[in-house]
RNA sequence: GCCCGGGUGGCGAAAUUGGUAGACGCAAGGGACUUAAAAUCCCUCGGUGGCAACACCGUGCCGGUUCGAUUCCGGCCCCGGGCACCA
């Protein structure tokens, strides 16, 4: 055996066994347990980045231990490929965004294959091929014709300079970021998908996710939000139509002191076209971003329009106000205002001077004032005429049973999430398979005529999507009367894609049906991974997927992802510098000379030019902030083996992980460790069989630690994901090893068990050097497919331990007693130790407390 | 602004169910080997006091529950993620 560690070399070897073997290739076998591992596929932006590796190294690592558990593995690799950066790119570099993106995912599935990651590559998909979203399409035309589909006018952000529709994204600061025009809301048509409808289910089967973090499933209730309250009609004096409000606060409907509407809501408009300042209010309001962190935290305003509203009980009049923060497409476009008893409403009220009436009085009879600030708080009603003493839920049903009656408005559930809607006036996205016939209106695209292509050889520019303007691609013919009609130019949502290829995975070469038999034979996922950020939007949308693929009979499971591991971000620090027009110059980490302070922290920065550069903070790894870490370089430099044990170690999974290049050199140093101790076990000869009766002390306590080792790490591995005490685990045992100097036969059968262990528990974390390390050892087999090793109960047992002495809660001793021994027994054995003695002082002992196996504390005074 | 996390040595972290705070590793310092360097090996390594034994302090801040709190509860500060068109 070559006694240097060199990666350089076994990593290919290892990697050219794997693939001749086809040892990665998934199986559907019926007489074996099926294990489907997926880690969240990238965006190919270009190259890995860390997170990238970390979350395919997690991924792997679960992988290869479960197929270590004689199951059957399905772990698949593809390209969530359609996407915003492609166009940026597109414009950068003069490319089509199709090309740009297939050289990207060559390049990155090259990155892919030297990591070692045991894919079964045989079932690779990209997004952006017709074989995929051709069945995207297709769903989609099947659930328009259910009515789960729809369209609708809703707000987007509008370049007026550039004539286009921008991403969140794209707008910084409340401008266009190329242009730099003040961006403007504006409404158009798109469609939506009626997630609203499967609201319920998507709340109440969160309670059934035991194998998902606690933080994702409150995340997800959260956003779902399902709340009771009153739907309401407020009337118009004076004028036909009727405001529709919804309040999960009926109990303060008499502290009604205005009404507020949307900006684009028919009465603001109409009251805008003999008022100049409304009008140019309203202009105004049309430049606020339509986020919901800028329409929270922008300065509240308003204006009178002038109408009257009639409150539904006591006919009343109250203003209407037009405000910046209700908008049109969410809910009913207008809220109802209960300045005394909600904070926003208080703050505008006071702003002008609408009156603020107190309804809601803490139920104990206690003083609660709204002079500063809104009384939030549920009690009992006061000058609320006929509702006066009741309380919230009285309250509410007495206001419910009243409007009600008179036709003013209805109990109601209502839930915060919003149907989603999935038109992107973008050109590198899924075609929405639908024409629109100037006769027949929205007409689906039939199944014969699917899918609809995008076209790849296109000239992009950037301003607006180049199918818009294609006639070719436009031009068609009326599926249901055969006249000229126009195909739609808007593309998916990238969510759309990425929220049904778990499924596809089970049969990507299925050219006749979206899925097939072997999805229910996969499904569902037993291990997801990927990021946090991802805890709401993506996993919820495929779960609403999931169903919708339930319904229409292609799966027959409830839900996609039975456990989920969101990994942390990794993040890095950020530097910038301003340019003209506010624009930020971002300087990647590794171009930047940084200045500490005594302390570590950084306190200064300056780019390569020598100039200053502004510290921008530790954010996640990004493009947009070029401050990510290649892992090319150390993937060059240590191997596959040693990037990938580094990341694993560096944190525990779920935790965000703040990159440092020093610690890796670490993990290398470990591996040429482990690499040496082997060779110099195998330089030794021969080794006997083992033979536990013969054992001396220090070998039956070097048995002991490794079978207490394999216990540690199967549990760190398979059930809690903590591989960074699993490797430092290992780390002890080595550590142990070296330090033993036993060349007695039984003293080597010794340390061989544990070579064999360490070997066969490090192959799902560095799998290329296990692998060597497998065949040098003797084994036959490959360790792809060896078994996990077992601890062996009988060595684990311990005749004495150590236990810790507290007196009022402070160590003060430590005694060695029998294992098992009985309470008095050790409390005697406490009590007569010298330094505890010294402690009691000769005080009253008032109290004993024995944790067996751990501690005693013995209370004086 | 709202929802969800996190905060422990110079640094990454560990402490799994309320029971020895700092395992394991990085960096640093000292030493061995070497003509020298690299590599490797050994030792020290939270702070203060002490020759030492040991003592006191210490897990973002303030308070509480408990024999005992990094862990549970209340309030606050800071950092990160998400907020529906980045993926």
């Amino acid at each position: 055996m070559d006694d240097i560690y060199k990666p350089e070399t076994i990593e290919p070897r290892a990697q050219q066994a794997w693939e001749s073997s086809a040892a990665f290739k998934a199986v559907e076998d019926p007489n074996k347990e099926k294990f489907y591992c997926l880690s969240m596929f990238p965006y190919p932006s270009g190259k890995l980045h860390m997170g990238h590796v970390r979350n395919y190294t997690i991924g792997d690592v679960v992988a290869r231990y479960q197929r270590m558990q004689g199951k059957s593995v399905l772990q698949p690799m593809g390209w969530d490929a359609f996407g915003l950066p492609a166009e940026n790119a597109a414009i950068q570099n003069n490319v089509p965004p199709a090309s740009w993106t297939y050289q990207n995912i060559d390049y990155m599935r090259g990155q892919l294959q030297r990591l070692g990651f045991g894919y079964d590559w045989s079932r690779e998909l990209a997004t952006c091929k017709p074989e995929y979203y051709r069945w995207e399409q297709w769903l989609f035309t099947r659930l328009y014709e259910k009515g789960l589909v729809y369209k609708k006018m809703a707000t987007v952000n509008w370049d007026p300079v550039d004539q286009t529709v921008l991403a969140n994204e794209q707008v910084v600061d409340g401008r266009g970021w190329r242009s730099g025009a003040l961006v403007e809301r504006k409404e158009i048509p798109q469609w939506f998908m009626k997630i609203t409808a499967y609201a319920d289910e998507l709340l109440n089967e969160i309670d059934n996710l035991d194998g998902w973090p606690e933080a994702v499933r409150t995340m997800q209730r959260n956003w779902i939000g399902r709340s009771e309250g009153l739907e309401l009609v407020f009337g118009v004096e004076g004028h036909a139509d009727t405001l529709t409000v919804f309040t999960t606060r009926p109990d303060t409907l008499m502290g009604v002191s205005y009404v507020a509407v949307a900006a684009e809501h028919p009465l603001a408009i109409e009251a805008a076209q003999n008022n100049p300042q409304l009008e140019a209010f309203l202009q105004e309001c049309k430049t606020t971003e339509t986020t919901e962190a800028a329409m929270e935290t922008m300065e509240k305003r308003g204006m009178d329009t002038g109408f009257k509203a009639i409150h539904p009980i006591s006919g009343e009049q109250v203003p209407i106000f037009v405000a910046n923060f209700v908008l049109m497409s969410y809910g009913t476009g207008a809220v109802m205002a209960v300045p005394a008893h909600d904070q926003r409403d208080f703050e505008f009220a006071q702003k002008y001077g609408l009156p603020i009436k107190q309804v809601i009085y803490p139920a104990d009879g206690s003083e609660a004032s709204v002079s500063d600030a809104a009384y939030t708080e549920k009690g009992m009603l006061k000058n609320s005429a006929e509702f006066d003493g009741l309380d919230f839920q009285g309250a509410f049903d007495a206001i419910a049973k009243k409007v009600e009656s008179a036709g003013k408005g209805q109990r109601q559930v209502n839930f915060r999430l919003r149907d989603w809607g999935v038109s992107r006036q973008r050109y590198w996205g899924c075609p929405i398979p639908m024409i629109n016939c100037p006769s027949c209106g929205a007409v689906p695209v039939p199944e014969d005529q699917l899918p609809v292509v995008l076209p790849e050889d296109i000239e992009f520019d950037g301003v607006g999507s180049p199918i818009k303007k294609m006639r070719e691609f436009t031009d068609c013919d009326c599926p249901k009367c055969g006249g000229k009609a126009e195909r739609e130019t808007d593309t998916f949502d990238t969510f759309m894609e990425s929220s049904w290829y778990y499924a596809r995975y089970t049969g990507p070469d299925n050219d006749q049906a979206m899925l097939d038999a072997r999805a229910n034979y996969w499904l569902p996922v037993d291990q997801y991974i990927g990021g946090i950020e991802h805890a709401i939007l993506h996993l919820l949308y495929s779960r609403f997927y999931h169903k919708l693929m339930r319904d229409v009979g292609l799966v027959n499971c409830d839900e996609p992802y039975t456990n989920l591991l969101t990994q942390g971000m990794v993040v890095a620090e950020t530097y910038y510098r301003e340019q003209d027009g506010g624009k930020k110059q971002w300087f990647n980490p590794a171009d930047v000379e940084v200045e500490r302070d005594d302390k570590g922290k950084i306190v200064a920065a300056t780019a390569a030019d020598g100039a200053a550069v502004v510290i921008g903070g530790i954010e996640k790894m990004s493009k947009s902030k070029n401050n990510g870490v290649d892992p090319q370089t150390l993937i060059d430099r240590y191997g596959a083996d040693t990037v990938r044990l580094f990341t694993m170690f560096a944190a525990p999974p779920d935790q965000s992980l703040e990159w440092s290049d020093a610690g890796v050199e670490g993990g290398y140093r470990f591996l040429k460790r482990l690499w040496k101790l082997v060779a110099s076990h195998l330089a030794e000869g021969d080794t006997v069989a083992l033979d536990v009766k013969a054992l001396n002390n220090d070998q039956k306590t070097l048995r002991r630690r490794t079978h207490e080792t394999i216990a540690k790490v199967s549990d760190d591995i398979g059930r809690r994901y903590t591989f960074n005490t699993a490797i430092a685990a290992v780390m002890e045992l080595i550590n142990a090893i070296s330090k033993a100097d036993d060349t007695s036969d039984q003293g080597r059968a010794v340390v061989r068990e544990a070579l064999d262990a360490i070997v066969l528990m490090l192959s799902p974390i560095v799998p290329h050097v296990c692998h060597q390390l497998w065949q040098e050892l003797g084994h036959t087999d490959s360790i792809v497919q060896a078994a996990w090793p077992v601890a062996d109960a009988s060595a684990m047992v311990q005749d004495s331990i150590q236990m810790v002495v507290q007196v009022n809660g402070k160590v003060r001793g430590k005694i060695e007693v029998a294992a098992g021994a009985a309470n008095d027994a050790v409390e005697a054995a406490a009590m007569a130790d010298e330094n505890v003695q010294r402690f009691m002082d000769g005080k009253a002992v008032r109290k004993v407390i024995v944790v067996p196996g751990k501690l005693v504390n013995i209370v004086v005074g």
